[in-house]
DNA sequence: ACCTGAACACCGTTCAAGT
DNA sequence: ACCTGAACACCGTTCAAGT
């Protein structure tokens, strides 16, 4: 691990790491130069040595998090694919949730190292499996995608609460909100009020990936023999051209609409 | 639609409305209330008697923003629930996509008028179907994250691009950087790196939606009669337990291992 | 009740000057 | 090459004063 320390020289790292123990401290607006510089003892034209501006920065830090999150990972060899694909979107899930600041700024995936090795990783996994190469691109782009962003909505709630909180209290009181609706217009808000109480994030997150595994998984049997139920994402069409190219034309149309409102 | 005139008495709606347009020229970060006052031709007291801070107005805005999706949105009755569902998600998509500041900020799905009626709107599909009243939560819930979140991602990373440059500039752009890594250390990404720039964002959502239907409906053929294949959305276990509570084990042993590190 | 607009506290960024 | 720190431009928010 880079140095943490405030005295000697300064450096990029250094100074990415000082703003990551800043955002977990106190979140995405308590990172300012003011706090920055007084926690390495410089200047601010010292920090604007070594990064660009403020984005680029929180952008460096977001990519160090990713990092930490796939050096955390083992091999772990003998596992199936899925397994391990289960596994690792699980623990971006939850050193992103230690992280919450970061999470919303995981979009780089084409330009940042580490958010590009968390694609490659996927990818490598994926290539272990029956999946026919012509089919890599969708299937790791589609599981990124999921992971990335399913985590950012989580982590983006979670940061939003208030700090004395608890996860459980804030359910607990959205879930009495949720009852006090008017039954009429909220008939189904209301009648699944009582489910609120028990839910949970991370539960939510793991059983959307399976629906995704799954998905795939299924799209197999649809087309192969049903004996080949156990072959874990191997080919099938993905898309249904048909409804979607329907939808997109809808789309399109209702685009204009609101686009000359 | 609410007046959106500068001149005569001010409003809240006025003031959202008016934000909305600030944000959806100028970016957030273009939203300031020097603007803000300017377009409305009055003080910056003037809109703190209306709304209480930046936050709540984006906020509202944002909520407003989906107002406007689900108002688009006709019954059309006769197409099956699945169908409307997707219909459903791609008016969300469409909308977020003309005002990308927003989708980053539908996160309060238990407080925001118009986010809980996005929800009960899945809902009241997801009632038309043979899913079982025990499982209305979790699927709906599972629609909702899936269509918020991953539109947030898309549309932020759509907004992070340079104003000048097309979505197509952009890939193919990135396409010939990934094309450019070392291949020993980024083998899948180099070899994947032809297929970016024919990618679009909403096919892949398209994609990852059909996927997370698809995946609610092959767990009901693997447990009831395959001649009931037709059945859309109905009862079947969709979370593993044993592997889940397995890696949920691991995973707990690693957030304290980065927690303290 | 609703609005005015000056004043305040704060923040990201720059830059001439140093070593 | 790397750092200092004052200065600048800007921004969200407040508040005493008006109507």
């Amino acid at each position: 691990m880079p140095p943490t320390r405030s005295r000697g020289r300064l450096s990029r790292d250094v100074v990415v790491h000082a703003a990551i123990e800043l955002l977990d401290e106190h979140g995405e607006r308590g990172l300012t130069f003011k706090l920055l510089t007084e926690k390495l003892q410089t200047g601010a034209g010292a920090v604007y040595w070594h990064v660009a501006n403020k984005d680029e920065l929180v952008t460096m830090a977001t990519d160090q998090v990713i990092g930490t999150a796939l050096a955390g990972l083992s091999a772990e060899p003998g596992t199936d694919a899925e397994t391990r694909i289960r596994a690792l979107a699980l623990a971006v899930y939850d050193t992103l949730d230690l992280h919450t600041w970061a999470a919303p700024h995981v979009t780089a995936v084409h330009t940042m190292p580490h958010t590009m090795l968390l694609l490659e990783r996927i990818g490598g996994l994926l290539a272990e499996t029956q999946l026919p190469a012509g089919r890599h691109f969708a299937v790791a782009t589609a599981i990124f995608i999921y992971l990335t962003s399913v985590t950012a909505q989580d982590a983006g709630r979670a940061s939003a609460a208030a700090p004395g909180t608890t996860r459980d209290d804030l359910l607990r009181q959205e879930a009495q909100q949720w009852a006090a609706l008017d039954p009429q217009t909220f008939p189904f808000v209301t009648g699944i009020a009582a489910d609120l109480g028990n839910h949970d994030d991370r539960d939510q997150f793991l059983t959307g990936l399976d629906l995704l595994l799954d998905g795939l998984r299924s799209q197999v049997s649809a087309t192969s023999d049903p004996a080949k139920d156990q072959v874990i994402l191997a080919e099938g069409d993905t898309s249904r051209p048909h409804d979607a190219d329907l939808a997109r034309a809808d789309m399109t149309e209702r685009r204009r609409q609101i686009a000359g409102r």
